[in-house]
DNA sequence: TGAAATGTTGGGGCG
DNA sequence: ACGCCCCAACATTTC
């Protein structure tokens, strides 16, 4: 009888188009599924908790969607070189079928293991699965790797479009005796004493099944409406899919496809953000050092503060701007944000506050649950204005305008900022405004139930301006 | 995938 | 009737 396949999986958390679980399936080879939480490999870039909140359901989902076909998965921890030269010895297992990862980190554990595979004689066979677009293949004319978005996405519009997703195998051969697994619950990855989770396990249904039918709700009722909807933080305009898509519940190809027609202008508008998701890591992979060093030198030399007070109120939710605010507060109850939400409440720690965004893209790191090292990265980059095709620095929100522009009821600001809610519409983005009557019906006692403004909107913009000049004069000194 | 400052235009009130 | 002023609305430039 054929010696046993392991099926790796990592972030692919499905079965339907899953590229190395069909080969491994077809290679006729009784199988193994293993999944490795390896904590060392990472290094500082391990999921933070909120992530270990999603993978915990789903694999848990995994588990369940492999059993349905008699396949169990086995659960390990450790550091996967170590873990597999084990498991490899258990199980007499011939090949071991993966598909690709593309951080840093992954790509250099990977090859250490492929090393190892080829000296022990099993064979291994890697797949693309989470792109749409093989980064490789992606160049200009002068044979660079892109660092403008829209030549990019011209480019991938151009390449031969991304296959059909393929249906998940109906039935599997598992081998006769799975190796032992870990008990799920002893990696404790959920919270506990306290159990914050609460707000997440209201927001989100974890797993492939949960993916699907979220993506069919949203291609069937929202992607009409995208361009127009997606920016108002208080309604359904976006499809919520970033931590399906991060951990593979879905693959991209499954999206595409999904989106039914994609020459609308929703379609069009949808796709496009996809193609945000291809070029983050497409970026990513060009600079490993993308995560900790800005793409743009001269922002090395931006005179950042150090100022923890500051950080704390932003990470808390206390800045006193109602929709900055909001938004950290929809990131710690639900563990996800919006994408506008994304950009202003980052602009704001940058901007306002002149925090360095590794600060920032450390704290979405850790309460993310859709945290992808790629996208997280690249967007703080760009919103730093040090990234590719960034904004430009001195494109600074106003977090009372992008307010009343994005939330103009104040639906937002009155869902996450409860001791606002009783605010009129005309004041809830700036409560330093409203006359004392107001508040004072509002409920609202300004520095009592809700912080002012901790810093002046126009003079923190004037300082942020004043800072980037003092970075240009730096490096113009540096270059003579 | 900004915002503020500055410039331009055109309609209506009014002397 | 005409030109002047005001200012809203829009466009352009600047940060």
């Amino acid at each position: 009888m054929k010696s046993p396949a392991i099926v790796w999986f990592r972030n692919d958390l499905r079965i339907a188009d899953n590229p190395a679980l069909i080969a491994a399936a077809r290679s006729g080879a009784p199988l193994v599924a293993l999944y490795i939480l390896d904590d060392e490999s990472p290094g500082p870039w391990r999921p933070g908790a909120a992530a270990h909140w999603w993978l915990h359901h789903s694999l848990a989902a995994l588990s369940q969607r492999l059993a349905e076909r008699g396949v169990q998965l086995t659960l390990r921890r450790g550091r996967a070189q170590y873990v597999f030269d084990q498991i490899i010895a258990e199980t007499g297992a011939g090949a071991v079928f993966w598909n690709r990862l593309y951080e840093p980190w992954a790509i250099r554990r990977d090859d250490e293991i492929i090393a190892q595979l080829r000296e022990d004689g099993v064979e291994f066979h890697c797949f693309h699965e989470s792109l749409l677009f093989e980064p490789e293949t992606l160049r200009t004319k002068a044979g660079e790797s892109f660092r403008v978005f829209t030549p990019f996405w011209r480019a991938c519009l151009a390449a031969p479009p991304p296959d059909r997703p393929q249906q998940a195998p109906k039935s599997l051969h598992a081998a006769p005796l799975p190796p032992d697994s870990d008990d799920l619950d002893s990696w404790r990855l959920l919270p506990q004493n306290p159990d914050w989770a609460g707000g997440m396990r209201k927001a989100w249904l974890v797993g492939e099944t949960a993916a699907r039918a979220e993506l069919a709700d949203f291609a069937r009722h929202h992607v009409a409406d995208y361009r127009s909807e997606r920016d108002f933080m208080g309604r359904v305009g976006v499809s919520r899919l970033s931590p399906h898509l991060h951990f593979g519940e879905l693959s991209p190809r499954d999206v595409w496809h999904a989106i039914s027609e994609p020459a609308t202008i929703g379609g069009d508008a949808y796709l496009r953000e996809l193609g945000w998701r291809e070029f983050c890591h497409h970026l990513l992979i060009a600079h490993w050092d993308l995560p900790d060093r800005p793409l743009d030198r001269n922002f090395e030399r931006f005179p950042y503060r150090d100022d923890e007070a500051a950080l704390d109120a932003w990470r808390n939710g206390r800045t006193g701007y109602p929709l900055v605010d909001a938004a950290m507060r929809e990131l710690w109850i639900t563990g996800w944000m919006h994408n506008r939400a994304r950009m202003v409440s980052a602009s704001f720690l940058i901007k306002h506050l002149l925090i360095d965004w590794r600060k920032g893209e450390r704290w979405f790191w850790d309460t993310l649950v859709d945290a992808d090292l790629a996208n997280n990265s690249a967007n703080w980059q760009w919103v730093a204005g040090c990234g590719a095709d960034a904004a430009p620095y001195f494109r600074i929100f106003n977090p009372a305008l992008q307010g009343e522009k994005f939330d103009p009821d104040g639906a937002y600001v009155r869902r996450y900022v409860p001791e606002l809610a009783g605010l009129d519409a005309r004041y809830i983005h700036r409560p330093w405004a409203a006359p004392a009557e107001v508040l004072r019906a509002a409920g609202v006692r300004l520095g009592v139930t809700y912080p002012h403004p901790i810093v002046d909107h126009a003079e923190a913009r004037q300082r942020a301006l004043a800072a980037f000049e003092s970075m240009r004069s730096q490096v113009a000194l540096g270059s003579a």
